[in-house]
RNA sequence: GCGGGCGUGGCGGAACUGGUAGACGCAAGGGACUUAAAAUCCCUCGGCCGGAAGGCCAUCCGGGUUCGAGUCCCGGCGCCCGCACCA
């Protein structure tokens, strides 16, 4: 007579546990100097109105590291906040004539609810959103401080205009040359911008990323080569018929003797004052600024350059004069904008000199080249070898001579050993209205000055229209004009606003005292919880935010608002959510749930039955329609259903595959443990039985597994190992099902097991494991019950089995005490049957014993 | 072009510093229960030979080091990612 399990009622029960947490203010932080803190944040959303799976994941993962480390018994610091300002906003105020503000605000609501759905473990009390005044007047101010510190200044700079967006893009936003939103040609334009100045920190960022041990390498790796350090030398060349020299960075000083000509960018100063007398040069230079910089583009543009009538003098040789071109492959944003090229030992001045026939003279020659006999063709030579043909530098070594060379030109005065960055300056400001003001007055006598402290905020207005193209704050009525703060004199406010990147380079900061009025934030608060003990996001923010965020800390620390440089202790980089694609006949892409399973294991139209042509799993997008809204899912399954499937199976850096039918074994699963908990295959012991004093096989085994498993588990967690972890859990709850009967000892360590798989779903299911939790008899809730501890000596095994092997191949095992002496091993290795054979009476010519591990018998 | 990563069953993945390859799960097949289906439960599941015991082969391919290699080294092939006219 088998009573009906009650059924697992999913939506009442997760609702009534995150009713409980909340009333408990569970997740509510507070610093206190007694306890050790541990900070655990995820990146905070763009609020585009709905979570989406990739949301679905990144929480997650840092909830189970926030409840486990809670559970660990430290002071845990887990917020959320809104990234929101950014384009999305003016697109959705244009496409709909809907405000930006009451669109960013509505879809904030509605995605707060969708995440609080998930049952994550955050202190609210701390939400923060940076489109509102209390987030971005401070924003404001820490742009006065970086003004005042000298990090923050004004320049006219050529600029990555996209012409779609009509606003400029920072570096890191060109991708192929194209705008990474918009995907249009991005162009080059002059204007005056704001810059940051974190190029002053080149070295320092540099040099901050060995310290990152909990930080992935390819991220560092990343990092280092975007502020792309290279060292050289800088050589000035003396120029004909004029008094200036030309400045020129070169990495490769030592092939000084082989220069055949100079070039500077066609935006060289030198370029657009020779332009401004040569109608053909200021020609070729607008030709130049309309190149485009797409790879196709660069890799199909040929090199072009445009002889001046200067002529550079040779620092070594006296009389040998270079020509000096314009040329269209020579970067002004990169070194000095000018180069001296060596066609030989460099493939762009090769193809450079191949088309203008210019002389090409090898300078370093292999080592096991004949050095008279040594020319260069279609290929530079770029290794290193033998410095030829350069008078004192004959004979050495690349790395010797370029030091020679250094030494040499500076000691002439036409020189200096150098250090150039790839890195440049943070341009921020942004021609859009939904973003934070630039907090400036432009007068036309005292210039461009600094908002007043006392009348920050610089309120964005929410009267705007979007009729006209371009910045609605341009054409606003009345905001922009203002007296200016100095002379009073009518002025204008600085219509560009800020780069969403700024506001979201200091919220981890403002996370620590988010509602301090009249400070970027209290420096006690941002004392004890700083730095961010783990940070989880994607791999796209690798360089971007986590760079600029870096580099704020650093100038904040400057501006003496905090005293750490590093922001985030450990970093996770999470992978990507995939799911399968489908296209029609006509190439059209299906949503998931209007295909279903043809007859031949092909894909079929749910609707019309007609072929779909089903495509590998590629990250979850809009435009490709294999999206699985997450709403949906928790509607159905639940919250823990969906977090456990975030975490079984594909570990967390790596890519996961949405399955329906990985969804429904994770949702099976969920059942078979209710089930395991609510009708045991036995006896449960009661909440504070004793242990049997005597413990029979199976139990004592048993007991020994849960052990294992808590040590394992815990492991596993603290490695970001979670779907090992879950695989131990599964082992664990797998064999508490198998454990029958209702003996003093059995249902003693059935008791303890369950206690203990509660325990450990805690962080992965915590609504679950909380009704369970309750279901096992216990009244404080899970939320508020540490970690289990493992004894120690139920995890040493009592018999290990070690592998038998003759020439390394296994012919059989052994059960032995872990400490048994190698000669004992050796003797019950060579006693076995399987080995008594192969060995033919014969005695073996040597073993190998690995304690508790393998015996090799080599025969 | 430069830099980095990865390659294990039909699939996702285990295998800590070289030591019993394939944990855990998905899919598949067989069976039980059911009028039937779903759910649930039991069994099989890398390949080949064999009735079985067992044997041989097997971690992208080819070499090497080692008593022993998925793991280390050299050389290929393939896939993925980042940067890119950076002087």
């Amino acid at each position: 007579m088998s009573q009906e399990p009650s059924r697992y009622n999913i939506k009442e029960t997760e609702a009534k546990w995150q009713r409980i947490w909340d009333e408990r203010r569970s997740f509510e932080a507070r610093e206190d100097s007694a306890r050790e803190k541990y900070y655990v944040m995820e990146m905070f959303p763009y609020p585009s109105g709905r979570i989406h799976m990739g949301h679905v994941r990144n929480y997650t993962l840092g909830d189970v590291v926030a409840r486990y480390k809670r559970a660990r018994g430290f002071n845990v610091l887990h917020p959320m906040g809104w990234d929101s300002f950014g384009l999305p906003a003016e697109n959705a105020a244009i496409e709909n004539k809907v405000p930006p503000a009451k669109w960013t605000r509505e879809n904030i609501a509605a995605m707060r609810d969708q995440l609080k759905s998930m049952g994550l473990s955050i202190d609210w009390t701390r939400e923060l959103s940076t489109c509102e005044p209390e987030y971005y007047k401070h924003g404001q101010a820490i742009f006065l401080d970086f003004l005042e510190q000298d990090l923050a200044y004004r320049r006219e700079s050529w600029v990555n205009w996209d012409p779609v967006e009509n606003s400029v893009l920072a570096n890191e936003q060109v991708i192929d040359g194209r705008g990474w939103r918009t995907g249009a040609i991005v162009e080059k334009r002059l204007l005056s911008q704001w810059f940051l100045k974190i190029t002053e920190y080149s070295d320092a960022l540099l040099e901050g990323l060995g310290a990152l041990e909990r930080w992935p390498d390819k991220v560092r790796l990343m990092q280092r080569n975007w502020i792309g350090r290279s060292e050289g030398a800088r050589v000035f060349f003396s120029l004909s018929g004029r008094e200036d020299r030309l400045e020129v960075f070169t990495t490769r000083p030592d092939t000084l003797f082989g220069a055949s000509f100079c070039a500077v960018a066609a935006n060289h100063p030198l370029a657009q004052e020779l332009a401004a007398t040569d109608p053909k040069l200021a020609g070729f230079i607008a030709e130049c600024n309309r190149m485009s910089t797409s790879e196709e583009a660069i890799e199909t543009a040929e090199k072009q350059g445009y002889r001046t009538t200067v002529t550079a003098a040779h620092p070594f040789v006296a009389g040998r004069e270079l020509p000096v071109y314009v040329a269209n492959f020579v970067l002004m944003e990169y070194g000095t904008g000018a180069i001296f090229g060596c066609p030989a030992h460099d493939q762009r001045d090769l193809d450079f000199a191949r088309k203008y026939d210019l002389d090409v003279t090898p300078v370093v020659a292999p080592r096991d080249a004949d050095p008279a006999a040594f020319a260069v063709g279609d290929t530079a030579f770029v290794e290193d070898g033998v410095l030829i043909n350069s008078d004192f530098l004959d004979g050495l070594g690349v790395a010797d001579a370029k030091r020679k060379a250094i030494d040499t030109l500076a000691a002439q005065g036409d020189g200096a050993l150098s250090i150039t960055y790839r890195l440049r300056d943070w341009g921020i400001s942004r021609q859009r209205y939904w973003g934070c003001p630039i907090p400036v007055i432009h007068c036309p006598d005292c210039g461009a000055v600094p908002v007043p402290r006392a009348d920050l905020p610089v309120h964005l207005p929410e009267d705007v229209s979007f009729d006209k193209p371009g910045n609605p704050l341009a054409h606003h009525p009345t905001w922009k004009h203002v007296p200016c703060p100095d002379c009073g004199a009518a002025a204008e406010r600085e219509t560009d606003t800020c780069d969403t990147f700024f506001d979201s380079s200091w919220y981890f900061m403002r996370y620590c005292s988010p509602n301090a009025a009249d400070t970027v934030f209290e420096r006690d608060a941002a004392d004890y919880w700083m730095p961010v003990d783990q940070y989880i996001g994607g791999v796209e923010h690798a360089v971007l935010h986590l760079l600029y965020s870096r580099f704020f800390t650093r100038a904040l620390k400057r501006c003496g608002h905090i005293g750490v440089d590093e922001p985030f202790d450990g970093l996770f980089t999470q992978g990507m959510v995939c799911h399968e694609t489908y296209r029609d006949p006509d190439g059209n892409w299906l949503f998931p749930d209007q295909v279903r399973d043809g007859a031949d294991g092909g894909a079929v139209d749910a609707a019309t039955g007609a072929p779909v042509r089903r495509g590998r799993a590629e990250k979850m997008s809009k435009s490709k329609k294999n999206v699985v809204d997450p709403e949906a899912i928790i509607e159905s399954y639940g919250a823990d259903t969906a977090r456990l499937y975030m975490l079984s199976d594909s570990p967390p850096d790596r890519d996961l595959e949405w399955t329906v039918s990985g969804i429904d074994a994770t949702w099976r699963y969920v059942n078979r443990l209710w089930r395991l908990f609510v009708t045991p295959p036995g006896a449960v012991a009661p909440r504070d039985a004793a242990q049997p004093a005597d413990l029979g096989g199976a139990a004592s085994s048993a007991l020994r597994d849960i052990h294992r498993t808590i040590a394992d588990v815990s492991s596993d967690l603290d490695r970001f190992h979670f779907n090992k972890a879950v695989a131990r859990i599964r082992e664990l709850t797998n064999g508490l099902g198998d454990l029958k009967g209702d003996a003093d000892d059995i249902a003693w360590v059935r008791r303890v097991g369950l206690d203990t798989a509660a325990r450990l779903i805690g962080p992965i299911m915590p609504h679950l494991a909380e009704e369970l939790w309750q279901h096992l008899g216990h009244e404080t809730p899970l939320v508020d019950t540490p970690w289990p501890e493992f004894d120690p000596a139920l995890i040493a095994e009592e018999t290990v089995t070690m592998a038998v092997q003759v020439n390394g191949k296994l012919r059989g095992t052994v059960e032995l005490a872990p400490d048994t002496p190698s000669e004992a091993a050796e003797q019950a290795a060579l006693a076995l049957e399987a080995v008594q054979n192969l060995l033919d009476g014969k005695p073996p010519r040597k073993v190998i014993v690995v304690p508790k591990k393998v015996i090799n018998v080599v025969a």
